[in-house]
DNA sequence: GTATATTCGGACTTTCATATCTGAATATCT
DNA sequence: AGATATTCAGATATGAAAGTCCGAATATAC
C-alpha cells in the first residue's frame, strides 16, 4: 500500500482541518482530537507542538485548556505544513530512484511523474484551511460525537 | 522528502528497465545490475528472486550465468510489478489518511488525489517495458560503463 | 572430476518512523 | 492554598522496511 505523506504529516493535516472546523474560542482537548481522528494520542502531542512552534495554531495549558487553529493559519495552504513534515523540497525526488535523474538525463517517467506532482502541489495550494473544513461538513458531523 | 514507491519495488522498476535494455541471449550478472544501479547487491538479489518466481525475468545458474528478461516481459507494462510489491490495490488509501473517507463520505483532497492517481496509473500502464528502455538510451549508455 | 563462479534461500542485523511512557510545568476551579 | 486537569518535553520502546551475511545448490570450464 502506498502512502504519499508520512503519518505525522497526514495527523498535522487532519488536526488542522479538525480545528478549522470548530468554533472560534472554544479549543480542542488534545484526547478530543485524538478520539475523533483516531490518533495516537500521545503522538498527537508531539505533532501539535510541532505545529504550536511554527505558529499554526495556538494551546493553552492547565485546566479548560487546550488547542485552537491560529487566526491566521485559516487564509493559508497545507502547503507549508507539507513542507514542515517532508521538507522543503519534499517532490524533488526521481519516482523510480534512478541513479542521477534530472530534466537533463531523465528517467522514463520523469515527464509524466512531474505533471503528477504538479498536480498534488496544486491539490495542497489550491484551497484554504477554512475551505478544507467546509468541505468535510458531513464527516465533521459524524466525527463531532467525540467531543466527550 | 516523499516516496511514491517502496525501496524494493523501485529497485524492480530499475532492474527490469536495465534488463529490457540489455542484448538478448546476454544476461546480467546480480553483480553488474547492482553497480550500474547502485542498488545494495544482497537486497538486489532478493528482488531478482521475487521477479523470477513470478516470471518477470529469467535465470541462469553457475559459471557465466545470470539474469534476462523473460520473452513475455517485454510486452508488459511496469504495473504488474507494482501491485506484486506495493500490494494489489496500492493507491486506494486516503491522501491524508482520513477515517473513513470514500466517494461518498470523502476527505476534503478525495477528488483531486483521484485525478492524480489515474495519472500516476497511466503513467506505470501507459508504457511497454521494451519503451520504457529505449526512452533511456543516453541513460543506458551512461551506466553501461559497470558491466565489469 | 575438481575448481570456480554464480544463483538461491533463510537467518540475522540495522535503521528509522511510529508509538508509548513518565514526570514536570502551568493554568483553572473551589 | 490545595486539588485537578491539562499542555509540554524528553526518554524509551516497537515494528516494519531496508540491508547484510552465510552456506547450500547448481552450472560451467579446464
Amino acid at each position: 500500500m502506498i502512502t504519499l505523506f508520512s503519518k505525522s504529516c497526514e495527523y498535522a493535516f487532519q488536526a488542522i482541518i479538525y480545528l478549522a472546523g470548530r468554533p472560534i474560542g472554544k479549543p480542542a482537548l488534545q484526547r478530543e482530537i485524538s478520539n475523533a481522528l483516531s490518533i495516537p494520542p500521545h503522538f498527537l502531542g508531539k505533532i501539535l507542538q510541532t505545529l504550536r512552534q511554527h505558529g499554526y495554531i495556538t494551546s493553552q495549558k492547565g485546566k479548560n485548556g487546550g488547542f485552537s487553529l491560529s487566526k491566521s493559519s485559516r487564509d493559508i495552504s497545507l502547503l507549508g505544513v507539507a513542507q514542515l513534515f517532508e521538507g522543503p523540497d519534499f517532490l524533488a525526488k526521481c519516482v523510480i530512484g534512478f541513479p542521477g535523474c534530472s530534466d537533463d538525463v531523465p528517467c522514463p517517467f520523469h515527464k509524466e511523474w512531474k505533471v503528477a506532482k504538479e498536480l498534488i502541489i496544486e491539490m495542497i495550494q489550491y484551497n484554504r484551511v477554512n475551505e478544507l473544513s467546509e468541505l468535510i461538513d458531513s464527516k465533521l458531523a459524524y466525527i463531532k460525537d467525540f467531543e466527550i
